[in-house]
This record gives C-alpha cells, structure tokens and sequence, in this order.
DNA sequence: ATTCGCTGATTAATCGTTTAATCAGTATAG
DNA sequence: CTATACTGATTAAACGATTAATCAGCGAAT
C-alpha cells in the first residue's frame, strides 16, 4: 500500500504538502498540487482510513442497528439508508439486535468499540435504548418519546380506513397478528379512530384464531383491513377459496407495500411506507449532529401514503345499509 | 474517551503494561492484570478501533457487495453474513452496487477506501468483478469459474422438477420473468434437464407475456413450475381467478421461500436456498484468507431443499397419461 | 562470586494522516 | 532601505494502540 510518504518522497517533497495538496486545505501552488495529484494516481494512492480516523476521531462509519433484517420494510430501510449515508461520503456497519433487548445493548456495544460516529436505531419490540457514547437516532414510532424520526402508524391506519369508508363501505373487520406489537397496535387504533362513529367494526388477532370470513361477510362486512400486506395476502387467498370474490365480495387492503403486493391477483391495495423519507431524515438527523453545533435535533413524523390496486372495490349497495351513518 | 495512557497513569504504569494486560499478551503478573482490567472497566474504557487498525493494519470489517438488498433472498444473505461475521469477531460494512457494473466497481472502491480486510462480492448480472486489492470471495452461481462459493440453481430446478414427477405429473409448463438473468436460466435448465425423456414440457417468460393458464390446463398440463415465488404466488391467484383449484387442478411450485410462500392460500412449495449455508462458507473462506496462510481456498457448492406445502399435490388420474413415459 | 535464566515491567519506535507552528523567500508599502 | 504582508512550503507533534527490544531484579546453578 502506497502512502503519502512514498507521493511526497516520489516528488521529492515533505508528506505535509502531499495531504494539504490531496485535501485542498492550506497553501500549495497550483502546479505542485496539479503533480501531486497525477503522482497519487500514478502509484495508486487509496488513503489510510485508519491514520486519518486516528488523527481526526471520525471514522466516517455510521452503524444500524435493526431488529432484524429478514422482516419485510427493514431491507428496504437499510437499503435507503446506505444510500442517503454514501451521498454524505458515510459507510454503514449492520448490527441486528439479536433476541431481544440485551441483543440490542451488545449490538450497540460492538458498533461503538467499532469506532462509529453515530448510530441509527431502530429499537427492538417497545424497547427505547438510550446511546450515551456517540450520537444517536432512534428511528420508531411517535408514541416513544424518544423517537426522533417516526413512521406514522396510526395515520396509516386512519388512511386504510378512510379509503374504504370513501368506496362506501361501513362494515369492517380489522385484523392484526399480534396485539403486543406496538406497530400493530398504532395501525389498529388509527383505523379504529377513523371508524368509530361512522361505521362499526370488529378487532381480531390471528394468535387467537383466524377468523371466518364467511360468517363475517354473512354478518354484512364488506372491508377487511389489515396490519401487514401477508395477512392481507392470506386473507384475500383463503377468501378466494371460500368462494368469495375480491373484491367483489370484500375489500382487502394490507400494509407495507411489498413486492408481493403487485406479484398477487387481485392486486393488493397497500398503505406505503416512505422509507426513502425515513432513511433521509435519519441520517440528515444524524449528520447534522455529527457535522456542526447540532442543536436543531427536531422530532419529525413520516406519514405513509397508500397505493390503490385492485384488491379494494366499491362497496356493493347491500352493504351500503349501516348501523350508524355518518350525517 | 479514555484511552490506554489514561488507566496507565491510573495505576502508575506505563501503557504497554496496559496493553500487554488488556490483550492477555507478553508478561503481566496475575494481580497487575486485574488491577488494570479493573481500573478499565471504571473508566469505561473502550479501545480505539482506528489506533489498533493503524497498527495492526487490519480493521476487522470486511465489506459486502450485493446489487439491491430490496430484492428476496439478499436480505437473509446479509443478515446470515453479519451473523457470521460477528462469530468470527468480524463487522460488516454493506454497499449496494446501485445501476449496474460500475456501480459495483465503485462500491468496491469505496470499500477498499473504507480499510475493509476482505470482500465478499455477489456480482450483479453476470458480472464477475475481480478484486486486487484486498481479499475476496465471488458468490454466485457455478456457472462463474470466478465464484468460490455457488448456489446451485440447476439442482434446485431438478428437486422441483423431480418432486412434481414423483407425484406422477408428466406434463410441464416452466415460467421464468426474464431470460437474460443466469440465475433464472440455471433454474430453468435444471428443470429442463430433469424432465427431459421423462415428461413434456414448455418454457414460457412472462416478458412475453403471461401464459392462458386455462388453455394450457386444457392441452393437459397439470403442473407449473416458476423461478420465483412471487411468480408462483401469480400463477397460484390468477388460476384461482380462472376456477382453476391449486393443488387439485394444477400444482404450482415457487423458487426461494420467501415469507409469503406459508402466507398465501395454499401454502407454496418452494424451493428454498440455505443462506445460513452460503454465508458460513463465505465468511469461512474469507476468514481463512485473512487470518493464515489461507492457500485452501477450494470452490463450494451449496445445493437447496425443498419444503412440501399444499400447492403441489398428487396428478390426477386423466393427467397421468404421458406422451412419453419413464421406462 | 559470577553467570545464567526467568519474571515482570518499561522504553521507544511505528503505523499514516492531519495540522498548528514555523520559516524562507519575495513582493509591496512606507 | 527597512518594516510588513503574503505565498508556498517544511517541521514536528499528535492521535491510540502494538510490539520488539531492553532492563532491573531475583533465585538458582556453575
């Protein structure tokens, strides 16, 4: 490996010009630094980051920390993220936070011993980890008060729910896997909150059961919303095989927009998250406490947006008939 | 941040002892050692990732290069390979070779910028990038002389074409989305090769358009095989559209167990690639370089499974009746 | 009694970069 | 003619850890 030495020895020059030149900071001649240059190219010159993450006490390296990259949405997070981290000259270290919560603590730990400059969280199942060592953004939802960037769920759900309610549906089923998720939970409550009072609606999790969707489209629902586009997928497949039609006889909408979501027929309607606003945020959140004073550290909330397909209908006039009618 | 200096002069010592101590190298006496191991907890003590890479000249990251992490199946690559590479003491620094060959190439670059020790590279569409620089291992298929470590997509072709013959099918529609991708073409192939003398067959690519399923079950096919799940999950719900039942009528068979494969009703067979597999012998042979002589660098291949769900099932009887049969 | 061997610690150099301080010229102004 | 300002470069210290070389002390062997 080259170094600013053998540039400088090469030229017959002291090392100190050769990084003033290679920097642009400090005064060198134009013809000099033109040399210099055309020598570092020559001998292949790739900068230590070692020596000059020694010397500066910034690695240059953000770490993410996830709790697991294999759900759907955290790909397209890290994906986003390196993006938006590389267009501020960033690289990103991985850490999931493995089975839970000291996981998560071990994680951060490794990331720190690695020398990164900041760290973007997205905290483990409820948990609100606090980085103490380097700057940090916890990246969740807006219910925690520590959450700088927030994806907003329950805005999400009121979206699902008024979508339907404008197709003229007034009968819902909300279903959700796990009522211990906080995610899931935020999705059902907006939902919710924009239903109540205008139509009814009935809250199930699958951890007890799936529900029957015959007896339910019997009992007049004509909507089902749901927390996550393979729910919404398993809803749309086991109604198909039940003889009833999508979205003839029900509207099915899911969240999250995966791929799968345009591969399925009917296509599926999905409430989307901005990831691509997320990760930005994030890291222009973290960069701007790493770069300067960094006092301007801003909550934000992300709200999602929805992608209409083929999964979701009018609601035929039988249904149109609710309990309670908004005005 | 402290630093070894600081527990020194703690303790009245020099900051070699420290080191010596801390690394359980050269000689220090049993009770010095826990003194100084106790006086660095105190201080918090966490050593300097940048000083000990100058010395050591090894970081201890090693970078990994995949063309878009949003895609299936690479999600679970990178976080089997950050499992690993934690195993091995190892942090990973992920890069996405955005838009093709010199997006990789520059991916590389900024890697090798970044101090990484080794790379592992998945290459982007048939590219075989060769890396000078720094230690490397190519994952792809084996059809690249270059990879070090394959998954064997022919053979994963042959086990979904062989499960579907042994359930009596004898005639095959292959559906693929893009001709051009190798990964898909070995698939194919290794479907081809296995039904070839045994069971008719078809290859159709939905770049093409998407094939009559009706017209085909009609000429007597009665099983699909796709390159992708999100293919099969097409497949499954347009025959369900169309009164086709899966797996009564036609069985359908997907590529990659992704999540949504113990979603969709049926459940989808798939064939599903051992990442865990895959990212244990990158990693493995990327350690080996690094860490000693590293000359055993051998060529692996993994092969893939199958996981029997519902949407294959036993050919019915009209359909037994081959053009030409086995023996 | 001198040497040898061993233990437990220290010294000092090194990795490659950055940067404040310094310095030799040269041009400009008073 | 000298004080001043500026340019273009050099010197040297520093970042924090590692490690080969060295050294002091002590017990045992010659």
């Amino acid at each position: 490996m080259t170094n600013q030495k053998q540039i400088a020895s090469g030229l017959g020059i002291s090392a100190a010009t050769v990084s003033n030149a290679l920097a642009g900071k400090g005064r060198v001649s134009k013809d000099l630094a033109d040399r210099i240059a055309a020598k570092a190219t020559e001998l292949g010159y790739v900068p230590s980051a070692a020596g000059r993450a020694l010397k500066t006490g910034r690695s240059g390296i953000l770490g993410l920390v996830m709790p697991d990259i294999t759900q759907p949405v955290f790909p397209d997070f890290a994906h986003a993220v390196e993006g938006e981290a590389d267009k501020c000259g960033l690289g990103v270290l991985i850490a999931n936070s493995r089975g839970g919560e000291d996981g998560q603590a071990s994680a951060i730990k490794a990331l720190i011993q690695r020398g990164v400059d900041g760290i973007i969280v997205v905290p483990h199942r409820g948990t609100s980890p606090i980085i103490t060592e380097v700057p940090s953004v916890v990246v969740s939802t807006p219910s925690d008060p520590n959450s700088i960037v927030s994806a907003n769920h329950r805005q999400g759900g009121r979206l699902a729910a008024t979508a339907l309610l404008e197709l003229g549906h007034r009968h819902f089923l909300l279903i959700g896997d796990d009522p211990l998720s906080p995610v899931q939970m935020d999705r059902i409550d907006g939902m919710a909150e924009a239903l109540t009072g205008v139509g009814t609606f009935e809250i199930m999790w699958t951890s007890r059961g799936f529900p029957d969707l015959v007896e339910k489209h019997g009992a007049g629902v004509s909507a089902i919303l749901t927390v996550s586009d393979l729910l919404a997928l398993r809803v749309i497949t086991e109604a198909a095989r039940l003889g009833l039609r999508c979205p003839d006889a029900i509207s099915v909408i899911g969240f999250d927009d995966l791929p799968l979501a345009k591969a399925v027929r009917p296509t599926l309607t999905s409430i989307v998250p901005d990831t691509a606003e997320l990760s930005r945020r994030s890291v222009a959140c973290l960069n701007a406490i790493l770069s300067q004073n960094g006092q301007d550290v801003r909550r934000s909330i992300v709200d999602f947006t929805i992608a209409h397909r083929e999964s979701t209908g009018p609601a035929s006039p039988l249904n149109r008939n609710p309990t309670r009618r908004k005005q």
